[in-house]
DNA sequence: GCATATTTGTCCGTATGTATA
DNA sequence: CTATACATACGGACAAATATG
């Protein structure tokens, strides 16, 4: 460590647990999500800190949280903002997406039983929301399946991959008018993926999955022009 | 000539300028990569500040930074320390690599004539360092081949994502005594991998790529026991 | 177990540089 | 070009937790 320490010197030339940045993040990260807060917004370091009772440091360890997730752009000397996705990161979403999902769906088999059932519970909570109309808890539900679909491979570091891609993805939903028009097709198709995979019908799954992909990021792309 | 110019101008925003903390954050990551700061090393706020010559506060903010990226571990009120992988992390992150890269070969097809390029490229860089017994050279190299293969997909998520996966990865690659054993076995499979994708043979250069991830997976399994 | 020194966590004030109207 | 607003970075302060004797 000493000698790594004076090697440091050298090269000066070149050169939390802390819950309440946490509990920001999630404050802002809800706002963003839930499009109270729309893509391009800046938020201003003094007005928010005020607003919330907490110190610049704190606030801006809460931005740095939400810019690792993509939810927040940082732009040097001018600040931060949320996050505005155009046509090529939809685009790039979907292609990372199918990567991911589809080779989860090969895992299927390997997977512990306790992540198939994550599957079907998602199905199932999407078809009860559907029930009661709650378009927006069926909106959650489909992404809780796609979450599933990924935890086939049980992996934690994809898991937080895909969680991130989902949190991204949401900043884009808001472009969808009809909530219940853009979701409530999925939730056939979902049901279909999840019985087609727990019958071993892993071809026909994935097929199942990669037309889901087409159509939705077709759907996004032509509400975003 | 002279739109070009203008052009420039209003793109200096984007080159050269970034903050202390990101530079800071870049001098770390080098040595924590290169191994000169081992595993588990704690990182003083007071003295390596001093050794920068940069104020604690822009110092936590690099080690904000670096933590994001998983290559430092924040433990409350007792301070940051390098991250030390476990076995458990070892087959996490092989199981992503398995996912993302055999993926990527089923893309090669559809992947401009760049991406193979680069692909190529690794090889050669590979083979000219082992000639030279570069072995340190030959490791970097067969990371950029990894990271080309990745790159067939032509996402710039999935490159960011694998990016962060080999630096984690280069954590627990110092646990392998000697490089030239390490590393030398590999350079023939990595050309093998780019003649079989060269030719359309996706299957067998998955096969090849699978073989590789599993003696790759146990020797590091093997030399961290 | 206790007292002390060290280190981190948090916040504030301020000087400087940068962007924008 | 000037003025204003804001981000960057520093240094200091004190509380809280941890490590050390």
């Amino acid at each position: 460590m000493t000698e790594w320490l004076e090697g440091l010197t050298a090269r000066r030339a070149t050169v939390g647990r802390s819950s309440t940045a946490a509990r920001v993040a999630d404050v802002l990260r809800q706002d963003v999500t839930d499009g109270r807060l729309l893509p391009g917004t800046r938020l201003s370091e003094e007005e928010i800190g005020a607003a919330l009772g907490i110190s610049r440091n704190t606030l801006r360890e809460a931005f740095r949280l939400l810019t690792h997730e993509r939810l927040l752009v940082h732009e040097f000397n001018r600040g931060v903002f949320v996050r505005r996705l155009d046509a090529q990161d939809v685009r790039d979403l979907y292609r990372v997406r199918r990567v991911v999902e589809t080779a989860a769906l090969r895992h299927a088999g390997d997977a512990p039983a306790a992540r198939m059932t994550a599957v079907r519970q998602a199905v199932e909570a999407g078809e009860r929301a559907a029930v009661g109309g709650d378009w927006t808890t069926v909106g959650s539900a489909n992404m809780h399946f796609h979450q599933a679909l990924t935890g086939l491979v049980d992996s934690p570091r994809l898991d937080e991959t895909m969680r991130q891609l989902l949190a991204e993805l949401r900043l884009v939903f808001h472009v969808m008018a009809d909530p219940q028009g853009f979701h409530e097709p999925y939730l056939q198709g979902n049901r279909e993926i999840y019985q087609l995979l727990r019958d071993g019908k892993i071809d026909a799954a994935e097929e199942a999955l990669a037309s889901y992909f087409d159509v939705a990021e077709k759907q996004l792309l032509d509400a975003m022009a």
